[in-house]
RNA sequence: GGCCCGGUAGUUCAGUUGGUUAGAAUGCCAGCCUGUCACGCUGGAGGUCGAGGGUUCGAGCCCCUUCCGGGUCGCCA
C-alpha cells in the first residue's frame, strides 16, 4: 500500500528544474529511475516525462528519511520535497541535461511500490519486441519512446492548425460501413440485429469525404483510423491514423500547393529543415525508368539505364529474348564496386534480386586487365563496347543487368539499387528528399483476376488527355493521381476524383463491373453524384509513417502507442481472442472449427 | 500461403564432434561503503534449454512434428 499524496502537491516537472532553481523548495513526482546507496548517502535519480534529475539523501542530515530512502527501488513512484542546490563543480555530470543541480532530500513519500520490471527503463535497451508490447505501458516509459510519442502529437497538433488556418473542418465519418470488395481485405464487424449482415470498418474514408464535398463543405480533414486486414510489415500495421484531406473546386495543382505547404511546415517546425517549394516532381514514367520504383530514393545515384536497344540482336539469348517478348534489359552501374564487390558478394546480389522474381543477375566487372564476366562470351566486342559506352564503364565499375518484363526489371533493379546503397553505407541520413510523382497509370493488370483493376481506386480521374482511351488502351490511361514521397517512402497520396455519374460509369465499365453490380456496390455514390457534384480531389497522408521518418525509426511501431506484432496480435491484451458462445449466440454467428476457441479460455 | 533467421537464467547471449554438476554479462537479494551518476567491493539465489515425439549407453546439440517471434515475397485499390 503506498502513502498518501495529500499535503504535496508537484511545482515542477524533473527535466525543467534548472540553476535558476538553486535555492527554491520544490515538489516533485515521479518514477524512481535508480538509486545509488553509497553507505551514508543516497543518490535517486527521479524521472518524469520532462527528463531526470538526481535527489540526495544523506543520513547526517536525517536519518531515518536516509533509512526510506534506502528502500527506494526502481520505477516505485514517489512525491519528494527538496530543496535545488548547485553541484560541486567537481560533481557535475555533463552528460545528464539536469547535471549540474540536484535536489537535497527534506520529505518522501512512497505512493506506489513496483516489482522488478522485466526490463530496464531505459533507451538503448536491447529487448525482444513480443517482450516489450506485451509490457508495452513499460516500454512506453522509456524516453526515447516517450519521445516518439510526444513527436507525434506535436504533428497532428501542426497538421491540424495549419488545416484548420486554412478554413478546412474537420468532420468524424462512420467507423462502422459499407464493406467494399475492390482492393484490401476489410474487417467485417456483425450486429446482433442483423442476422448475416456485416458492416466493414473503413479502410479509408474515401467515399465519405467525396460525400461531404458534394454536400458543400469545401474544404475537408480527419486525422482518421483506418483499417486492412493483410499482412503486416515494418512499415504496415492493420489498423493506422491518415491525416485524410478533401477539397472542392481544385484541380491538381491546387491540391499539391496546400499539401506542400503543410508538409514544409511540418519540417520546419518539427526538424528545423527548410524545404524548398514547390517541391519536385516526376512522372511515374520516369520514376519507373530511372529509379525502378515509383516511391525513389532520390539521395543517392546508381540509376537504371535501359540498354535493350543495344542487346536485341545479341547472341546472348536471356537479353535478345527478353526484348523479344516485349521485356526489357535494363542495367545499374554500381560506379567503383568492381573492386569492393567479391564474386561472393556479386552472388549474393543475384539471390536478393531473385526475390523480386528476376531469373538472375548478369554481370560485368571493368578492371585494368579488361571486363570479368560470365556472359563475355555471349557478347561480341561491339556489343561490349556499346555497352562501356551507354552506361559510361570505366575501370573500377561493376554493371548490374537484369532482363525480363519491365515490371519484374524495373522491381528487380529498384531494390538492387537501394541495396547496393544500404551495403555500401552511402545514404546520407540528414537528408530529406521531397517530392511528388504524378500522372499514375490509372489502372494495372491483374492476372489472377484476368482484368484491369484501379492503381488507386476507382473514383479517380483519368488525366483530360487520356479520357478517350479509357475503352480502347485502358493500358495507357494516366490518372490525376500523385504520391508524395519521402526519401524511398510513399508518405501520401491522393487524387483528383470523377465527379460526373457518366465518366464514373465508364470507370466501373472498363474495371470489368456490369452496370447493376457497380450500382449494386457504389450505388450511393452515383446516385449522389446526380445532384450537383462539384470538382473535387484530396489526399491522405500515413500520419504513422511520416512520425516514423521524422522520429529516424525504421519501423512504425515505434510511433504507435499500442502497435500489434507481426501476426496482427496484441501480446498484453491477447487481442484477438475467442468471445463467449453466448455472444456468437446473439450473433447468428457459427464457428466451423473450435480448435481456435480454445485458444485462451 | 512460400522462403530466410531465431527460441538456453528476469533480460541479452555463449555453449566445441552428442559425453561429468548447462555458463557469462546484466538484473535481482543480502552485507560493506559519504560524492555517485552504467557507483564500487564481497557473497547469494535464480534454468521445463519453446512444446511433443524419435535416434542413442547418453541429446541444449542429431531427426520428425508442432508452437511462438522477427524479416521478406505474395498480398497491401
Amino acid at each position: 500500500m503506498g502513502e498518501s499524496m495529500t499535503g504535496l502537491k508537484r511545482t515542477h516537472m524533473c527535466g525543467e528544474l534548472t540553476t535558476q532553481n538553486v535555492g527554491q523548495t520544490v515538489v516533485l513526482m515521479g518514477w524512481v529511475q535508480r538509486r545509488r546507496d553509497l553507505g551514508g548517502l543516497i543518490f535517486v535519480t527521479l524521472r518524469d516525462r520532462t527528463g531526470i534529475i538526481q535527489l540526495v539523501f544523506d543520513q547526517e542530515d536525517d536519518p531515518s528519511l536516509f533509512d526510506k530512502a534506502a528502500t527506494l527501488r526502481s520505477e516505485y513512484v514517489i512525491a519528494f520535497k527538496g530543496q535545488v542546490v548547485n553541484r560541486a563543480p567537481e560533481a557535475i555530470n555533463p552528460n545528464m541535461a539536469t547535471g549540474d543541480i540536484e535536489v537535497k532530500a527534506q520529505e518522501l513519500r512512497i505512493l506506489s511500490t513496483s516489482e522488478t520490471p522485466p526490463f530496464y527503463i531505459e533507451d538503448n535497451i536491447n529487448v525482444g519486441e513480443a517482450l516489450r508490447y506485451k509490457y508495452r505501458y513499460l516500454d512506453l516509459r522509456r524516453p526515447e519512446m516517450q519521445k516518439n510519442i510526444m513527436l507525434r502529437h506535436k504533428i497532428a497538433n501542426l497538421v491540424r492548425n495549419f488545416l484548420n488556418g486554412k478554413g478546412f473542418l474537420e468532420i468524424e465519418t462512420p467507423m462502422l460501413t459499407k464493406s467494399t470488395p475492390e482492393g484490401a481485405r476489410d474487417y467485417l464487424v456483425p450486429s446482433r440485429v442483423h442476422p448475416g449482415q456485416f458492416y466493414a470498418l473503413p479502410q479509408s474514408p474515401q467515399l465519405f469525404k467525396q460525400l461531404l464535398m458534394l454536400s458543400g463543405f469545401d474544404r475537408y480533414y480527419q486525422i482518421v483510423r483506418c483499417f486492412r486486414d493483410e499482412d503486416l510489415r515494418a512499415d504496415r500495421q492493420p489498423e493506422f491514423t491518415q491525416v485524410d484531406i478533401e477539397m472542392s473546386f481544385v484541380d491538381i495543382d491546387d491540391v499539391l500547393a496546400v499539401n506542400e505547404e503543410m508538409i514544409a511546415k511540418v519540417f520546419k517546425e518539427i526538424l528545423d529543415v527548410d524545404i524548398k517549394l514547390p517541391l519536385k516532381r516526376m512522372t511515374y514514367k520516369e520514376a519507373m525508368e530511372r529509379y525502378g520504383s515509383d516511391k525513389p530514393d532520390t539521395r543517392f545515384g546508381f540509376e537504371l539505364m535501359d540498354v535493350s536497344h543495344l542487346v536485341a540482336e545479341s547472341e546472348f539469348k536471356v537479353f535478345s529474348n527478353a526484348v523479344k517478348d516485349g521485356g526489357s534489359v535494363r542495367a545499374i552501374n554500381a560506379k567503383g564496386c568492381g573492386g569492393k564487390f567479391s564474386r561472393r558478394d556479386i552472388d549474393s546480389l543475384g539471390e536478393y534480386v531473385k526475390t523480386y522474381r528476376a531469373k538472375g543477375l548478369a554481370w560485368i566487372n571493368v578492371t585494368e586487365d579488361g571486363i570479368k564476366s560470365p556472359i563475355a562470351k555471349f557478347l561480341s566486342q561491339k556489343d561490349i563496347d556499346a555497352i562501356l559506352g551507354h552506361l559510361n564503364g570505366e575501370v573500377g565499375d561493376l554493371l548490374l543487368f537484369v532482363a525480363d518484363r519491365d515490371e519484374v526489371v524495373f522491381q528487380a533493379l529498384g531494390h538492387l539499387r537501394l541495396e547496393l546503397a544500404r551495403r555500401l553505407d552511402i545514404i546520407p541520413d540528414d537528408r530529406y528528399d521531397l517530392l511528388w510523382i504524378t500522372e499514375f497509370p490509372l489502372f494495372e493488370y491483374d492476372d489472377e483476376e484476368n482484368r484491369y483493376v484501379a492503381k488507386h481506386h476507382p473514383f479517380t480521374s483519368p488525366m483530360d488527355e487520356d479520357m478517350e482511351l479509357l475503352e480502347t488502351q485502358p493500358q495507357n490511361v494516366r490518372a490525376k493521381a500523385y504520391d508524395m514521397v519521402l526519401n524511398g517512402s510513399e508518405i501520401g497520396g491522393g487524387s483528383i476524383r470523377i465527379h460526373n455519374t457518366h465518366v464514373q460509369e465508364r470507370m466501373f465499365k472498363a474495371l470489368g463491373f456490369t452496370l447493376e453490380k457497380a450500382w449494386e456496390q457504389f450505388g450511393f455514390l452515383m446516385e449522389a453524384f446526380k445532384y450537383g457534384t462539384p470538382p473535387h480531389g484530396g489526399i491522405a497522408y500515413g500520419l504513422d509513417r511520416i512520425a516514423a521518418l521524422l522520429a529516424g525509426s525504421s519501423s512504425i511501431r515505434d510511433v504507435i502507442a499500442f502497435p500489434k506484432l507481426q501476426n496482427a496480435s496484441d501480446p498484453m491484451t491477447n487481442a484477438p481472442s475467442a468471445v463467449d458462445p453466448k455472444q456468437l449466440k446473439e450473433l447468428h454467428i457459427k464457428v466451423e472449427s473450435d480448435e481456435h476457441q480454445e485458444k485462451d479460455v
